[in-house]
DNA sequence: CTGAAAGCGCTAACAG
DNA sequence: CTGTTAGCGCTTTCAG
């Protein structure tokens, strides 16, 4: 590989200068300058990226920590991060923890040896002792989507129970009355925060909750397709269906087919997170859109700076408002 | 930051001792690795990075070039090249280059600083030019999905030809016999091959090509969108569609809705690429599946040979074969 | 304006 | 078995 010294021996000047010349643009006469440009640019010398960050204290890299990047939920959020990173000149690491607390220990460990200079993570588990052992004032980081207990930090998170609460209370304003919800995991906060504007929309139009109306899905594909079988099963079916995330939605949206249920007519449905495809399907789905891409470049932003920061700035919490996307699936009196 | 020397100083040893207690299993009396490695967890030491780097000529990254995150074929790419590596040890980069060539080659410039030890490209032009420049052995990489021109290096990729031979193969032997072409754009290889399958399949059965039944969707949800419009108003409208990818397909669908067109009766459909809402659409979508996940846990392999190998072996050129999966738009007698 | 030298954190000879 | 020392490639004082 090419070093510095290569270069500084074939401009025929010292290492030192090639180092001016290359990080401060008034640095040397422009003789000089001109000459160490010049053999940089023949033998496409590029200054080894290790040996500057033990000096600067500073690699250029992040890392962003989800679950799996094949959910598009957080693909969005991965390039919307990424484009927020490369404003700021630093590149992005990925891991998937695939949500095993012991893989998220792994990568944990890896970062502090400061591969990166800080991180975003959405966190495996609510269990805020792996990252309450880093030292936040070495190595920044910014929690996405989720939270954890006990621990306030910087974080960029989505209002759950408003948007569950503004998807029913659609469904109640078009006249359903008896709408079934496929639940996520209840041991998360999005999944019990999604079933708390579940019952608070009802609620408002003193409507009582139906255990029997409501189904975990575990957030999963054959755990919506469970779910939504069982409640077609029920003696009373469901006139609407709230599911709260997009991968239970295909399992729903297979078992629904199968049984031949009109969708809205006799089922109307609304899904929590916008996905590419919702709005192709036949009908096109009404859902909650939460902006994924824009919690990215928002904790991108954050992290930021907190890396060039002087001193600690106080905590910050950004709670995001998911949006209603009326389209065909919810028989909105809207599309006439 | 603790370091190496604060881990001597703490556990009354030299640093050149901690670092063999920690790279080499075997050194050290007994006494002296534990007192060494008490300290090591109790000051959640971690080696740095950069500094390891340095000296051993390896930073444990790749990084995987592809134009963008979002588009499912690469997020499965990604998540088999991440399994890959976390497998022999090594972490993942993620780079978006949009098809860029500016945006690959500011990715390309600083990857060869040595930030990470190889890497994983989907180019985003057919010009070789800019790999041309790397040193495959001070930095090798692999190609996916595309390849360059004039350019034989380690590369793993699809037969697109073959893929589309066999979808449109299986529309005709059920009985269509005007097959519509949404088309790919015609300066990429995978365009072109996709292109040259739907030509030989209608030769096999002395089908004449007709120009008109030929759009060009430029690969986008908008330019299927616009292709199949197009279709559907020629005078005498064709009785199936194939279409060249995942995006244009999404489009094409929305167009075929909008005209309220009946899949597969009227037209049958088989779409490239597989994704995970095809199987829940109405009707599920028969599609060309490549195997993107084990193209990326393949090219990774690829590399990682190259990595520990001693001197380079001959060049790598894998070709996977797509695969039909029979659902239900193509209306095939399968289904019954 | 330029160069010599120290040092970032770590590992690998080499000596003791 | 353990410690001393040199050096990875680079930047930054500090002299000249």
């Amino acid at each position: 590989m090419t070093t510095i010294k290569d270069i500084a021996r074939e401009a025929g000047v010292s290492v030192a200068m090639v180092s001016k010349v290359l990080n401060h643009p008034d640095c040397g006469r422009t003789e000089t300058r001109e000459k160490v440009l010049a053999v940089v640019k023949r033998l496409n010398y590029q200054p080894n990226h290790a040996a500057k960050s033990m000096i600067n204290k500073r690699t250029g890299m992040i890392a962003l920590i989800i679950s799996d990047v094949r959910n598009p939920f957080f693909t969005e959020v991965a390039r919307g991060l990424e484009d927020a990173a490369n404003k700021n000149n630093y590149r992005v690491m990925l891991c998937n923890t695939d949500n095993d607390p012991l893989k998220q220990q792994s990568y944990l460990q890896a970062l502090q040896g400061r591969i990166v200079d800080g991180f975003i993570i959405s966190v495996a588990s609510e269990d805020s002792r792996q990252l309450k052992k880093i030292n936040r004032a070495e190595l920044p980081f910014v929690l996405i989507d989720r939270e954890c207990q006990n621990f306030r930090t910087d974080a960029v998170i989505v209002d759950n129970r408003d948007g569950a609460v503004k998807a029913v209370r659609h469904l109640l304003n078009n006249g359903r009355r008896r709408v079934g919800f496929i639940a996520g995991k209840q041991n998360t906060q999005t999944g019990r925060e999604r079933m708390q504007g579940y019952c608070d929309a009802l609620a408002e139009q003193g409507i009582a909750v139906e255990q029997q109306l409501i189904k975990e899905g575990h957030f999963t594909i054959s755990g919506g397709y469970q779910a939504a079988k069982a409640l077609l099963e029920l003696p009373e079916c469901p006139d609407a269906l709230f599911i709260a995330n997009n991968a239970m939605t295909m399992g729903a949206l297979r078992a629904l087919t199968e049984a031949r249920v009109r969708i809205p007519k006799k089922i109307a449905l609304v899904s929590f997170d916008d996905v590419e495809w919702a709005e192709f399907f036949t009908p096109p789905l009404t859902v909650i859109r939460q902006p994924t891409y824009t919690m990215g470049s928002l904790a991108g932003e954050i992290l930021f700076q907190r890396l060039t920061e002087a001193k600690q700035s106080e905590i910050k919490e950004i709670v995001l408002r998911p949006e209603l996307i009326v389209r065909k699936s919810c028989g909105s009196s809207l599309n006439g």
